[in-house]
DNA sequence: GCAGAAACGTCAATATGGCTGACATAAATT
DNA sequence: AATTTATGTCAGCCATATTGACGTTTCTGC
């Protein structure tokens, strides 16, 4: 074990990653998929964060804003079913979206107890500004891979995904098809 | 408007996603990907939260053992920086998982400053097991896209990581060299 | 050898974003 | 008319993050 030591931070580092550990059923586990999926959402989600501060909210606002953007009209039920909070802890951050002027509420014409949720063009240039913050960064990521590994990524998302019991965004999310797989 | 209407939750509902907007600059913008990363990370990391929960544990609890386990001998230090957190934040995690044995310290031979963390055969067990979990998700969505597939998608997920400033276990995840690209 | 920096620990106060339980209202459904 | 649904709200709790300040041990540079 003398060889895990670090003697200085500016010296080259040592560290390696143990050797891999298998499952109590001997099959190999996914540690590098599990580590790059970490460290990719961690700076994923950095770059709306960082930009984010400048206005006082934070990722919960950012959800929210994000999928009422995405989904006009989205009632605020549909809501609680994507984000998988409970109405209280929404109930907070949509309150101060709908206070500053990026969300509106419309009571629905079918069901007049529902509030359909819009954003307005505050919100929707908040949202694009922090898209594009992240298009940039999968832009980048989807170059390296090429078209047919851009696809191959969306699969491999959308399988990583738990189809049972969906809500309706994802409904409308898996609606889309995906590019036929050409390899 | 009128169609924007969702009658009953359990009629199919009518839900589609806006217009695609553009950035400022008129290039489009990754809605689908940005999408698919939510909710995949979502539903990855809650296959870890609900084991969790019968230990008492949540997901902080999960990263540090995670990454002591993979990288044997991480200073404290090293882990502040994978983390993004402050040593407050980890003193009162860390402090939790030395109690209850999941993990050790040992203090470093060549500075006797640093405590090294190891993790306890019952932390690794957690952690392999927590682990088992997330590899058979990732493993079925593998399947989807094949071997040459698999590599995409790792090319894709390196590439989303910001490579400046990279910590230790960063470099070290690096150091491991991606399949050729057979395209 | 001594000054200063580094690695770590800890106390206190605060913020955010989750949670549960209880209760209220308006509108739809039966 | 009674019940259920969709939503809102009050009150309190918990987990996890933050900043600032301070202390100890140990290493490093002069």
């Amino acid at each position: 074990m003398a060889d895990i030591n670090f003697s200085s931070p500016t010296l080259s580092p040592e560290l390696r990653a143990a050797e891999p550990a298998t499952a109590a059923d001997g099959e190999p586990l996914r540690w590098d998929i599990i580590e790059l999926l970490f460290f990719a959402y961690r700076d994923f989600v950095g770059d709306a964060d960082h930009e984010l501060e400048a206005f006082g909210f934070g990722r919960a606002h950012h959800r929210v804003m994000h999928f009422v953007t995405r989904y006009p009209g989205l009632k605020v039920a549909d809501l609680l079913d994507v984000l998988r909070i409970t109405k209280q802890s929404l109930g907070r951050v949509l309150k101060q979206l709908l206070d500053e002027g990026y969300i509106v509420q419309k009571t629905g014409n079918n069901d007049r107890r529902q509030r359909l949720l819009f954003a307005t063009p505050k919100g929707e240039a908040l949202v694009a500004k922090l898209a594009g913050l992240q298009t940039r960064r999968i832009d980048r990521a989807l170059e390296q891979v090429g078209p047919a590994g851009a696809e191959k990524v969306r699969q491999f998302l959308r399988a990583m995904i738990d189809r049972d019991d969906p809500d309706k965004v994802l409904e409308a999310i898996f609606r889309t098809p995906v590019a036929a797989a050409k390899e």
